[in-house]
DNA sequence: CGATCCTTTGATATGTTTCAAGCTTAGTGG
DNA sequence: CCACTAAGCTTGAAACATATCAAAGGATCG
């Protein structure tokens, strides 16, 4: 079940029974609840079982920025536990199961597995790494190019976790979500995703994605699915 | 010298002397000059000795977003040799020193010291941190906001690494640079700082910058240093 | 079948970019 | 030590992308 965490990183035999031995307990939220809050102190650390979960920040002003978007198979937040407190805020976008933790047992596990210690630390490297495309795309790229490139990103990543088929996928989030991932209003997805569906590059019936043109798409997005190192899942 | 590395997280007398004892070698590289290139394979990781550097990403059109400042005591792309590639620009903002180490040492005492891999998580999960408030900051402040949080964040880690006196600091980068990292012309940066100092802000000469009213600025930048879990260095 | 939340569209306002030119400063070679 | 050059800073005017405001149209769910 929550061996998922140990496909991130090649594992012996003897780390995946640790890894699956781990004490934890499956808990459920409904859409819209908080799993954490910023600011808090939170021992618990989950993993994501079914459904999507977004961490986001809250500005001065009271806007929100989605700084994260997490399918089943993501660690959701080890920085709250390990570091003592949260910064962000985590929050369930869709109904979703997760497993839930102590860090204690996550520590200890490190400690006496030093593979999974680095499979960790390799699962972190590579969320920074999806964090620095974020600021990039949210920095440098038009409002097309931007959606485009999240539409790309959530594809590739939700055919990774054995969610997508034949070029669809489930945008689990309604646009104004969207337009919080993206630094645009909600309005201006609108009018993007239309653009978009004009060129051909994808079709959309409710949050039901069909991509129509891959290639087109990719390019449009500026998407080069390096940085999400799914390779090194092999 | 390369013990900075140790502060960042608690650390036992043996493990300070296995880091201490890495074998590494001494690097200067000149402004401007890059240490790692994106898509690279690079065997080594570089701990900063003095001087500032910049992780950046290049967007199709050719611009320019910086994804991360780095100053003297900080990790440099774990990232690349971890992961095998690097997906982002490491370059030298000034000219700078660095200890370069081969990841095979940085492995080994990883699985010989624990704490040593707990260290590495909590540093890489905090520059995680950093990237998630620097993506609110791209993608939902104005301008104004967003110049003085990058001042405040680079104020306050100057400090931390006991670069800034009194309320001064350097400010590493040109314009144009702060620009690549705000995800701003340099134009709209230079207008957004003469408003900064009309505003009483700060005061300027050079690329030194004087902060004038340190809470106004915190204020203006809607800076809550929290997530740079400074506290955690004790 | 009413109510609520989401999506869609239009008109207007605004922050930021772009283009362009002059100005400083630091560095370099005569 | 001065003149020259290149890089960066500063300012203005116009263009553009995105935000804001507003209202109507669809879904979904008690």
């Amino acid at each position: 079940m929550a061996a998922r965490l140990a496909l991130r990183a090649p594992l012996g035999e003897t780390e995946i029974q640790a890894v699956l031995g781990l004490d934890h307990q499956v808990v459920e939220y409904a859409a819209g609840r908080y799993l954490v809050r910023e600011g808090q102190r939170h021992p618990l650390c989950h993993v994501l079982l079914e459904g999507f979960a977004n961490r986001h920040k809250i500005v001065a002003g009271g806007a929100r920025q989605i700084v994260g978007i997490h399918l089943p198979g993501d660690i959701l937040e080890l920085q709250g536990p390990m570091l003592g407190v949260s910064g962000e805020n985590v929050q369930a976008t869709t109904g979703l199961k997760a497993a839930a933790i102590a860090l204690d047992s996550i520590s200890q596990a490190m400690s006496r597995y030093p593979a999974l210690a680095n499979a960790l630390l390799k699962e972190a490297l590579i969320s920074s790494a999806i964090s620095s495309e974020w600021i990039a795309n949210v920095g440098r790229r038009d409002s097309r190019t931007r959606t485009a490139h999240i539409l790309c990103e959530l594809s590739v990543r939700q055919k990774a976790a054995g969610l997508a088929s034949n070029g669809q996928f489930e945008m689990p989030m309604t646009q104004e979500q969207l337009g919080d991932a993206l630094g645009l209003t909600p309005v201006h997805v609108n009018r993007t995703l239309k653009i978009l569906v004009e060129d051909g590059l994808i079709r959309r019936n409710r949050r039901r994605v069909t991509i129509a043109d891959w290639q087109a798409l990719m390019r449009a997005g500026d998407f080069r699915p390096a940085y999400l190192h799914l390779d090194s899942a092999a």
